[in-house]
DNA sequence: GAGCTGACGATCA
DNA sequence: CTGATCGCCAGCT
């Protein structure tokens, strides 16, 4: 697996219930700061593989951009069920739940 | 092995 | 401010 996938997948990992963050955060994380696309398609591959809070990703606009309205209405309705609330559908209120990375 | 695709993001017009 | 284009590079065909 590409370094660049585990620091992916960790990242995930650590992002604490309550609390979102967006692929280009991931993807700093990561060590590619504009690979945010990379970070969705390992995301997308990684999650039916691994056990992962694929939920807690959002973009930077707090914004579900799943392609499939069936898995974004889930993930809205995990975020809910964290206790995040939506600002519109699909649309989560990013500054308020947005992770802090501590690196 | 080579090329195409895409859960994004930033910049240009 | 809105819309379109380019770059990014792992994963899939």
């Amino acid at each position: 697996m590409e370094p660049f996938t585990a620091r992916v997948i960790e990242a995930i990992k650590h992002i604490p219930p309550g609390t979102v963050m967006t692929y280009g955060q991931i993807a700093r994380i990561a060590g590619s700061p504009r690979a945010a696309r990379q970070v969705a398609r390992v995301l997308h591959s990684m999650s039916r593989n691994y056990q992962l809070p694929w939920h807690r990703v959002v973009n930077k606009d707090g914004k579900i951009m799943l392609s499939d309205p069936d898995q974004a209405n889930m993930q809205q309705y995990l975020l809910e069920s964290e206790g995040i609330l939506f600002l519109q559908k699909g649309i989560v209120e990013l500054a308020k739940y947005q992770y802090q990375t501590v690196t």
